[in-house]
DNA sequence: CGCCATGTTAGAGG
DNA sequence: TCCTCTAACATGGC
C-alpha cells in the first residue's frame, strides 16, 4: 500500500544489498502478474549484475548491467522481504533445511551468494515488468514531485490547464506522480483547501501553499520513514504525525473541529470542515448543497 | 454478512 | 476532448 515515501523508503533499504549483486534466478507464483512471462524475466535477468537500484513515483527500478529494467510496484498490498534461496550453503549446514516461503509470496529473485527477495502481496496486484525502454515504460508518468522539475510555475500550469476536483488530481499520476490518497489528504489539509475544489479556480497564494505542503509532506513522511497502519508496512513513524488521514472523527490539530470523512472519487477522503473550506464556485450558479 | 482498505485501469456517459 | 463515476482486479481485517 506504499505512497512515494514509502517506496523511498524501501528502495534506500534494499539498495545496499542489492547494488552491484549479481541475480542467480527468478521465479513466479503468480505469473498474471509478470509482464513478460516468468519464463523470459528469467531468462533475462538471471546472470545479469544489478547496476542501481532507484525510484521513479511508486516504481521500484532496478536497472540491470543488461541495459534492461525490473519494475516493480506494490500497489495496495505488496511488500518485499528477505530470505534464503533453497540451497544456500550458509543457511542448509548441516539438515536439509528448507525454508518456507513467507505469507503470501508471490515471486522471488535470487542472489548468487544465497540470498531471495521475495515480493509478497496478499491482494496478488503488484506488478513486475521487464523493459529495455524505461522512458517508454514509464511515459506515462507526470513529474516528480520531489524533483527539480516540480517548480512552482510547472504546478501552477498544470492546474491551471485543466478544470478538475483537486483530490483526484492530485492523485492522477499522470500529472504528478507518487501522490496516494494519504499524502493527497495531508497535502491538502496543510494548504488549508477543499478536496473539491476546481484546480483552476486557486488564488495564486492557494497553488503556492499546495505546492509546498505537498513537498514539504513527501519530505516530512520520507524522514519517517513513511505511514504504518498494519502488518504489510510495519516500518514507519509517520501516522503520528498525520493531521487528517485516519482521523475521522477526532479533533483538528490546528482548530479542534472534528475531522470528517467524505468519499472524493470513489477514495475516502479527510478533510477539516473549517480549516478546508469549499469554496464558492467563482463561475456558473451558486451550488445548491 | 457488510464495509473498509496507502492503487490502477477500462469503459460508460455527460 | 475532457471530466466523473463505476466496476474490476483479489484478499484480509474488523
Amino acid at each position: 500500500m506504499p505512497e512515494l515515501p514509502e517506496v523511498e523508503t524501501i528502495v534506500r533499504a534494499i539498495r545496499a544489498r542489492l547494488e552491484g549483486r549479481r541475480i542467480a534466478g527468478f521465479g513466479s507464483l503468480w505469473p498474471a502478474n509478470c509482464t513478460p512471462a516468468p519464463e523470459r524475466i528469467r531468462a533475462s535477468v538471471a546472470g545479469r549484475r544489478i547496476a542501481a537500484v532507484t525510484r521513479r513515483a511508486k516504481f521500484i527500478v532496478l536497472s540491470l548491467d543488461s541495459g534492461e529494467h525490473v519494475l516493480v510496484h506494490l500497489r495496495m498490498s505488496g511488500r518485499l522481504e528477505w530470505g534464503a534461496a533453497n540451497g544456500n550453503p550458509s543457511f542448509a549446514r548441516g539438515a536439509e533445511r528448507r525454508e518456507a516461503p513467507p505469507r503470501h509470496a508471490r515471486a522471488w529473485w535470487d542472489l548468487e551468494g544465497g540470498e531471495r527477495l521475495w515480493l509478497c502481496d496478499a491482494r496478488k496486484f503488484g506488478r513486475i515488468l521487464l523493459t529495455d525502454d524505461l522512458p517508454a515504460a514509464t511515459a506515462r508518468l507526470g513529474v516528480e514531485p520531489l524533483g527539480d522539475e516540480f517548480t512552482l510555475e510547472r504546478f501552477a500550469a498544470l492546474l491551471g490547464s485543466r478544470s478538475r476536483q483537486l483530490k483526484p488530481l492530485l492523485l492522477d499520476q499522470s500529472v504528478i506522480a507518487g501522490l496516494g490518497n494519504i499524502y493527497a489528504d495531508e497535502a491538502l489539509h496543510r494548504a488549508g483547501l477543499h478536496p473539491l475544489a476546481r484546480s483552476d479556480q486557486l488564488a495564486p497564494a492557494q497553488v503556492a501553499r499546495l505546492h509546498a505542503a505537498i513537498r514539504d509532506v513527501l519530505r516530512r513522511a520520507i524522514r519517517a520513514n513513511g505511514t504504518s497502519f498494519d502488518w504489510i508496512y510495519p516500518e514507519g513513524r509517520m501516522q503520528a504525525y498525520l493531521r487528517v488521514y485516519g482521523r475521522a472523527g477526532r479533533p483538528c490539530r490546528r482548530c479542534g473541529t472534528p475531522i470528517r470523512r467524505i468519499r472524493v472519487g470513489q477514495r475516502g477522503t479527510h478533510l477539516c470542515p473549517v480549516c478546508q473550506r469549499r469554496p464558492r464556485m467563482r463561475t456558473g450558479r451558486p451550488r445548491s448543497a
